[in-house]
DNA sequence: AACAAATTATTTGTATACAAAATTTTTGTT
DNA sequence: AACAAAAATTTTGTATACAAATAATTTGTT
C-alpha cells in the first residue's frame, strides 16, 4: 500500500494544512493555534487549573507546562496559586488575553468558515461528524 | 464559538488519535509512524534523496535530517553521496531497512482497516476523498 | 571564464507533544 | 497519627516540525 494513501498520512497531512492557516491568520496577533486554544478555554471560564486545561483541548500535561511558559512571559495570562489545594495553579487571564476574545474570535470564525467554505453544508456536517467519530472510537480502544 | 467546535481542533484531536495508534501498533518494531513513511518511500524506489523523500511525504528538508539521523543510527538505512551531485545524497535501505516492507505493510495495512472500520464503504470514501480536498485546497491559497 | 542565482542539505532556534520520573501536597486507610 | 496511594505540576529526555541562516555545489548568464 501507498502511504500517501494510508489515513494516517491523509490525515496528517490535512492537519498540517489546516494548522499552518489558522498559523497564519493568528500570526499577527503573536498567538499559536494551542495558545488560541488555551486562551478560548479561559475566556469560557477563568482561572481553571493546568490540568482541566489540559483535559479540555486534549493535551498531554506535561505539554501544556511549556506553552503556559510561553504565555505567561508574553503577559497573556499569570499562574496563581490555589489557596485550597497548593498542589494546583489557577490560570487567569491578563487584560491583554482578555482583550483578544472578541479580534482572535473572529479572526478563528472566518478561518473555519474559510476551510469549510469548499463542502456543501452536508459535506460539512458529514465531515465534522466523521472527526469526531474517529477521535472518539480510538479513544476507547 | 467554542473551540472545541472549531474545525483546526477537530482536526487535530483526529490525527493524534489515530497518530498513537499508528504509533502502538509499529512499536514493537522500533519505528514511528513518520519513520514507516519514509521507509514505506524507499520501499517504492530506492536511493532517494533526501529532497525527493521530503516533497514526497510532505515534510519541511530542515525536518528530514534528523529523522534519517536516527533512522541510520538505528541500521535502517544509509546515506550515500551522489556521485553525479555532490550536494545531494542519497538514502538506500539496509538489509533490516528492506526486510521490514512486508511485516511492516501489514500492520498498516491492518491499522488502516481497523480505523476506517467504523464507516461504511461510501463514507470511506467521502472521508477520504474530504481530507484530500481540504489539503490540496488550502495549499493553494 | 566569472559570477550571480538557484539548489541541496545541514545547523540553529523555537514550539509542540508525549512518556517517565521527580516533587509537593492531599486523600484515604489503618 | 502514620503511612500508602493518588493527584497536580514540573523536569528531563526524546521526537517531530518549521523558519531562517549557513555551507557547499551546481546552473545559468554574460
Amino acid at each position: 500500500m501507498e502511504v500517501t494513501q494510508c489515513i494516517n498520512f491523509l490525515l496528517t497531512r490535512a492537519q498540517h494544512s489546516v494548522l499552518s492557516y489558522f498559523r497564519s491568520r493568528l500570526d499577527e496577533y503573536d498567538v499559536t493555534p494551542v495558545q488560541y486554544g488555551i486562551l478560548s478555554c479561559l475566556w469560557c471560564k477563568d482561572g481553571q487549573t493546568a490540568t482541566e486545561i489540559a483535559q479540555r483541548i486534549c493535551l498531554d500535561g506535561s505539554t501544556i507546562t511549556g506553552i503556559l511558559d510561553r504565555m505567561e512571559n508574553k503577559g497573556l495570562l499569570e499562574r496563581q496559586s490555589d489557596p485550597n489545594d497548593r498542589r494546583a495553579i489557577r490560570v487567569v487571564l491578563s487584560d491583554k488575553g482578555r482583550q483578544l476574545e472578541k479580534p482572535l474570535g473572529e479572526v478563528v470564525k472566518a478561518s473555519n468558515q474559510r476551510v469549510l467554505d469548499i463542502f456543501t453544508k452536508e459535506e460539512q456536517e458529514l465531515f465534522v461528524e466523521s472527526l469526531k467519530r474517529v477521535a472518539d472510537n480510538i479513544s476507547k480502544w
